[in-house]
RNA sequence: CGGGAUGUAGCGCAGCCUGGUAGCGCACUACACUGGGGGUGUAGUGGUCGUCGGUUCAAAUCCGGCCAUCCCGACCA
């Protein structure tokens, strides 16, 4: 991509809108912009970061025997009515009305669309256990959205839904995507911590939130220095306990010792157990021939959240320092003089289609301002290398090797090609 | 919904107290210079001062209603 044709509108100010980091360098680097109060378009740069996440996530899904389906956004009155969420969800469930007046409301969650989908096409514990994912736009109306893309009322989702026929087999499918949401935060390298959580409006048995550790978090957790011990002090809270004060003590597991830490919840995985099932009445026939009800999960990752979470953990007082597998681009390619000095406009477009060719993804800054300007730009969207070609290109055909983290070196422009092997 | 704040060009802000020609920096356009850390000069573009109403000869400025946005709290698969 030529800088010169990308629509990023990068800002030296942050604007007044913008509290926490994430939310002002989203803004700054020209990922994202307001069209109200938690509702954003994506830009260029913010879509393809957005979309490297909704890749690992689908990969990852895919790669535990998941299946990827797409629900309506919205959705009818009627399916709501059937669990009561249509009165107890409140008014954070946006409801509208088509052109004959019938109630419709913009899909929060999909327990009540799959839960139909399942009860009417699957009949048979043959067919169990089932996974079945979809990545797409959910509406809460928030009260209070906040922190950008963190907390919108419109964001994206991955949602998924797994139908068992038991307990165990529940069990199972439960770690399974335990063990997903695992390794999708850690593909994207991100500090986290696995907290055992309050099911909330959802209900169901067991839950557990994935945190990212940021001090913008908006969760308190309680996590023990020396074990996987951690939980999200709003089940402490409940029990009475004085959060301050946990600070130190000993860890109830008996290893290590408590801290207090904020966490952003980027992801939430329940047990739910029979409740929408039996309200829906969803049932297969078991193996003696008989209706079962069938056992529930759900798992939930916030991918828009990411985005954000991944800014809170990765950044300086530059900019973003992306985690090079969400990075929007691999390649920054810095000429100075480009509309200016034609030595430098061809080698830049010559290694620029070279390194696409390699598989890179690859910037090339063509325009017509200094050093200071592309470097500034460059940190601020956090590309995590840059290839600059300037002047001592066109007296000793080197070009320099810069990375976002601050190492670099020289290169003849030759060897380039060699030497990103070896960074990839 | 309770508490607090803000609204003037794309972004950051001044002007308001004390009413009288709409301002600054950045960005943007043109030209020239410059070209390894947001460079320089000259000339420009861009505004119903959130909105509606009131007071006044005259309102960005004073008064009132409303709207929007943000922060704290409550809430939150």
């Amino acid at each position: 991509m030529l800088f010169s044709k990308l629509l990023l509108p990068t800002l030296k100010d942050a604007p007044q809108e913008a509290e926490v980091i994430s939310h002002k360098l989203m803004l700054r680097a020209g990922m994202i912009r307001r069209v109200a109060s938690g509702i954003y378009t994506w830009l260029p740069l913010g879509l393809k970061v957005l979309r490297k996440i909704e890749t690992i996530v689908r990969e990852e899904m895919d790669s535990s025997g998941a299946q990827e389906v797409l629900m309506p956004m919205v959705q009818p009155k009627e399916l709501w009515e059937e669990t009561n969420r249509w009165e107890k969800m409140g008014p954070e469930l946006l409801r509208i009305q088509d052109r004959h007046n019938r109630d419709f409301c913009l899909g929060p969650t999909h327990e009540e669309v799959i839960t139909d989908l399942i009860r009417n096409n699957v009949k048979s514990y043959k067919e169990l256990p089932l996974n079945i994912y979809q990545i797409q736009t959910k509406f809460r109306d928030e009260v209070r959205p906040r922190y950008g893309v963190m907390r919108g009322r419109e964001f994206l989702m991955k949602d998924s839904y797994s139908f068992n026929e038991d307990e165990a087999c529940l069990q199972e499918t439960y770690l399974t995507m335990r063990d997903t949401y695992k390794k999708i935060i850690e593909r994207i390298g991100l500090d986290y911590k696995i907290v055992a959580a309050d099911s909330g409006a959802i209900g169901g048995d067991a839950s557990e939130e994935f945190h990212v550790l940021a001090e913008t978090g908006e969760d308190t957790i309680a996590i023990s220095d020396d074990s996987e011990y951690a939980i999200n002090t709003e089940l402490l809270l409940k029990e009475g306990e004085d959060i301050a004060s946990l600070e130190g003590k000993p860890s109830p597991d008996g290893k290590g010792v408590i801290q207090i830490k904020k966490g952003i919840e980027v992801g939430h995985i329940f047990q739910l157990g029979k409740v929408y099932a039996e309200d829906m009445k969803a049932n297969v026939l078991n193996k003696e021939g008989k209706a079962s009800t069938l056992f529930m999960g759900c798992y939930g990752i916030g991918i828009s959240r990411l985005v954000a979470a991944a800014i809170e953990q990765n950044n300086d007082e530059k900019g973003i320092l992306w985690p090079h597998c969400i990075a929007p681009f691999d390649i920054n390619i810095i000429a100075i003089g480009y509309g200016k000095d034609q030595k430098i406009a061809d080698a830049s477009i010559k290694l620029y289609s070279e390194l696409k060719d390699m598989g890179y993804e690859v910037l090339l800054d063509d325009r017509k301002d200094g050093y200071g300007t592309k470097m500034k730009d460059s940190e601020l969207i956090g590309i995590p290398l840059n290839l600059i070609i300037g002047k001592r290109f066109i007296e000793t055909n080197e070009i320099e090797l810069k990375s976002r983290n601050g190492d670099s070196s020289t290169n003849d422009i030759s060897n380039i090609k060699t030497i990103l092997d070896f960074y990839k």
